[in-house]
DNA sequence: TATGAAACGCGAAATATTTGCATTTAGAAA
DNA sequence: TTTCTAAATGCAAATATTTCGCGTTTCATA
């Protein structure tokens, strides 16, 4: 029984990885998402079928190939999220509750042009991270 | 003998923080280092005047009053810069070799005018980080 | 110069990430 | 299809990073 191969088994191949099992269902996991999951967060989520060392692995596998983002949202662990060329976004984090919103806007790219412009020490951007931190609505009422 | 009190010592004074050795000592080497710095970068150049313990705590608080900056430059493990107002930059960073370059652009604030205008959920936004991974042209020459 | 809250030092605990190695497996090649 | 091998996995232990408890010290105020 063959089966089509899934667009994310194509992005790996395309890669030189393999699409095995274990990269397929985090890939699963992070699509389903609506923010920036933690390690533990995704081990949860798989319910046995990743192991912390494979997670790790497979994660750095897709980070380096763009396919995931990694993301510091100000824990001492990194979150991590689908890069979808798409829809590009960053986010805003809220200091208090932790609560997380996606930002749409994203000027960077043209910044990055000006930067190379300037720059004498490097020679191309490949990404970048940008975070917002504040406080949200719900938090900043409870303080008054 | 009684000595005038160090800027940095007066802001901590007004921010209810004691002006301690470990921070002044912290805040000194963060001011000469010329990009962010470790905690084992730090602690090596503490020459034994900071414990680890007493240097994360150091810096929690620095960071919370907004003298010290933290930054993911893409490792497990966090740095931190001195935050001074008047040059507020953000940074480059090659994937490579690791080199750092200061990024004086940063139109962020004005972006930060529009999140606020378009979010439901957030009240303020109080800080951000921006950085930029690529390759540096030293590292980009050895690749051909 | 006495006092109390804040900060420190120490060491150990808690978290987070990486690694070595034996075993399994995806996918190319036969 | 079956065979083959580099790549990927699982396990368990090593590292690395960050936090915490608690007794002692110190800053800054009065």
């Amino acid at each position: 029984m063959k089966s089509v191969p899934s667009p994310f088994a194509l992005i790996l191949h395309e890669n030189g990885y393999k699409a095995t099992p274990s990269r397929l269902s985090l890939l699963q996991i992070l699509e389903k998402a609506d923010s920036p999951l933690s390690i533990n967060h995704i081990m949860k989520e798989s319910n046995g079928n990743l192991t912390q060392a494979t997670l790790y692995r497979a994660l750095e596998s897709l980070v380096d190939i763009g396919m995931v983002r990694q993301i510091d949202i100000g824990h001492t662990h990194a979150h991590y999220e689908l890069e979808t060329k798409e829809k590009h976004h960053h986010h805003i984090i809220c200091k208090k509750c932790g609560k997380i919103e996606d930002v749409d806007i994203c000027e960077i790219r043209e910044i990055e042009t000006i930067i190379l412009k300037q720059t004498k020490a490097f020679a191309l951007i490949q990404n970048h991270s940008l975070e917002f931190f504040g406080i949200c609505k719900t938090c900043n009422k409870k303080d008054l």
